[in-house]
Formats: structure tokens, C-alpha cells, sequence
DNA sequence: TAATTAGTGAACACAGTGTTCACTAAGAGC
DNA sequence: GCTCTTAGTGAACACTGTGTTCACTAATTA
């Protein structure tokens, strides 16, 4: 990447830079901000913006990356499971963790997620939480890979692809329902199926 | 909307500018794409293109909304469920028409999903999905609704942003792999749980 | 065939882009 | 602290795309 400079101002720059950008990101759409606005803001000179980016989809692109690196560090899913065997004491926790790390960066989230147009944010968080998660299931002896690959492709995919919705409506609700609550019927419905989960016969 | 006019004149030019536009998605960025070039390839002067839509997120938003009303139309999910249980023939036609649906509407679904700059379709998507399966999870009598309301909020968005997920993995794939094979796989998960159809222990 | 209206193409002012250049000021390193 | 280095400034630049207008042409309708 970029040698990141140890020079103060540089520092500073950068930093007011990305701070304006996901405060103008949770007023007007990012289609509509521009350099200016955003240098304005910033408080710096729009020539020095391209001292740092090569345009704002460049700022948000690196915004982005590293919102996702972080909350994707927090993943160590294997640790969840013992013997093959699910641990429903740790993955709730494992839940919980996940849902503070989101409330601390709550900024970051809500900009992403609401902003209605940043190109492709959904997805590209789905991609990082279903290679991070196939990762940690191939750490784990599973009995279904030989038998049914195709499930072991489909299912990650489901679950990540999931999750993402499930976050994005809990920061609607402005993260206000309680993890617990909220870590108890995802159990359920990984363990159970989500048909079972809502009371069906199956 | 649009009072839709019945010359010809502008049926012709509504049409070839949908058309190219979806064409030229398929090609380059969305945030590159200028009306200059939309005009040239539609072979419409640029002026004419304003007669029609107020600039290129006005049409990106009338293609969208053209494309996702078909889809959803396809959608009778209570005719999958018999006396509050399901048929799983049914649900597996379901999951096959839907699959033949999204083929032979290739393009359009091949733009939205994997041009880099669409502002939110999946979300636009699994918002549709959602609000129409619930509607349809309305005319079922659940044991679970006075119980537990929260997994019925949670279950649908779980369910309804997991399909997104897998759409638009199965269009990576080129479409290829065979739409039963995918239902069985679905079928499995919605019944058992994702964690079983993995052959966890739980 | 006459009346209507869609489409043309050139011109317009305007806004944002990305780059340059000489200058200023802040920080690094001794 | 003093010098050397380099980040940041601000004005100017050409350029590209925008959205609108206007008089004119041509297709469609009734």
C-alpha cells in the first residue's frame, strides 16, 4: 500500500480527511459530495485532497477496507466449536462480541449501510465474512465435506450472506435491541432451521 | 408515474435507451457512464434523452424498480404450505421457477448484481423479498407469533437476505449449476438448520 | 391531409475535476 | 535551536459532463 508517512501533518491530514468524509456520509449521499465539499470541511485546501487520494472513491474504497479488516479480526469462529461440536455458551458470546464491536463503530456502519449510494458495501462485507468464515471451517473436521461439497459452498454463503441483513436491520432499529435477545433466535434458527425457528412443522 | 404515451416514436426510444443502458452495465461502471454515452449508443440525440428521464439515476431507478416488480410477482409462497406445513415438493417447484425466472432474465440480474457501482440493489432486493414474504408469512396461521415476535421479525430478514446471497453466488457460477440441485441444498437448511446440513452435531 | 408532438443538433452557462506552480509554514533530524 | 526537507496553500488552467433552450425537421395520429 501507501507507505503510511510518520510526519505529523500528514497524520492529521488523513485523519480530518476520513473523519469529515463519514460525517459528510451520514448527511447527504456520496454521490452527490465532492472534493470540495469534502475539503471544505476537512478545513484543507482541495489540492492537498489529491495529495492523499486519487479521487473520493479512492478515500471511500480505503474508508472501507479498513472498517471491514477490523471487524473481520474480530472473527475466530473456530474457537466456538469443540470437538466438532458447537458450544452454544461461546457462540453466543461470539455473537455478543460482534454486536459491541458494531456498536463502537457505529459511525462507520450506519454511513456504510444507509448511505444510499455506496456501490457495492453489502456485498463486499459479505465476501469478507464468508472467506474469514469458510477459513475457519476448514479448520474443523466437518463429516458432510466428502459426502456433499456443494452444501459445504451453499452453506457459508446462506449464513454470511444472512448475517449481513440481520446487521444492517438491527442498526435501523437503531442497535437497540439487546444482543442476547438477539444472539438467542440466531441459535436457534442455526440449530433448528428456520422453519422450526418459527414454529413450523416440518 | 409517467402517464406511459402510446406513440411509437417514444415507445422506440424508451426501449433502445433500457435496452443500451443495461448493455452498457454489462460493460463498464455505472459511475462512468456518462448520458453522452448512453445517447450515442441508444443513436438518440443526448437532448432527447432528457425528454425521458431526469438524469441516469432516474433511469437506473426505473430499470430497478421494472426488473424487481417482475420478480416479485413470481412470488405465491403460501401456496407452498398445506394446513401450516410444508409441501416440499412445492417449496422445491418454487425454488426451480424462481431459479428459471432469474435465467431468463440473465442480463438484467447480471448488471445489477456485478456492476461495481450500483447503489444498493441487493438491499433494494432483499427488501422486496422481505416485504413480500412477509405478506405471505401473514396468511399462515404460526404458533409462534403471540410467543415469540421477535424470531418472527428476525426469521424473514435471516431467510429473505440469505437467498440474495446465494443468487448472486450462483450468477458468479454463470448459472450453471443445475436449480434442483440448489433447492434440495435449501431445502436442507430451512429444515434442519444450516449447522446440520453441514453435519455439525448440535 | 392537416395538426400535433417527438426528436434533432447546436449553443449556453455552470459546476466539478485533476493538475500545475510559486510560495509559505510546519515538522524532522542533527 | 537551526537548517533542511517536504506538506500544505491558493490561484489558475484546460477539460469534461450537465441540464436547458430554441428554432427546425420528421414521424405519428386522427
Amino acid at each position: 500500500m501507501v507507505s503510511e508517512s510518520t510526519d505529523l501533518r500528514v497524520i492529521k491530514t488523513r485523519a480530518a480527511i476520513e473523519m469529515t468524509f463519514l460525517d459528510l456520509l451520514l448527511q447527504k449521499k456520496f454521490n452527490t459530495l465532492t472534493v470540495k465539499d469534502i475539503a471544505a470541511a476537512a478545513q484543507i485546501g482541495r489540492g492537498t485532497f489529491y495529495l492523499h487520494f486519487l479521487d473520493k472513491y479512492d478515500l471511500l474504497e480505503k474508508v472501507i477496507d479498513e472498517g471491514l479488516n477490523e471487524t473481520v479480526d474480530k472473527f475466530h469462529l473456530h474457537t466456538y466449536f469443540v470437538d466438532g461440536k458447537v458450544s452454544f455458551d461461546r457462540i453466543t458470546g461470539f455473537v455478543q462480541t460482534m454486536f459491541r464491536h458494531f456498536k463502537r463503530n457505529d459511525r462507520f456502519f450506519r454511513a456504510m449501510f444507509f448511505n444510499e449510494d455506496i456501490p457495492m458495501f453489502r456485498q463486499r462485507m459479505q465476501e469478507r465474512f464468508l472467506s474469514k468464515f469458510q477459513q475457519e471451517i476448514g479448520q474443523m473436521s466437518l463429516p458432510v465435506i466428502e459426502k456433499d461439497p456443494l452444501m459445504l459452498e451453499i452453506m457459508p454463503i446462506f449464513v454470511s450472506s444472512a448475517m449481513i441483513g440481520l446487521l444492517s436491520w438491527w442498526f435501523e432499529r437503531q442497535a437497540k435491541i439487546p444482543e442476547e435477545e438477539i444472539a438467542r433466535r440466531i441459535l436457534v434458527i442455526m440449530t433448528q432451521g428456520p422453519l422450526r425457528a418459527l414454529g413450523l412443522d416440518v
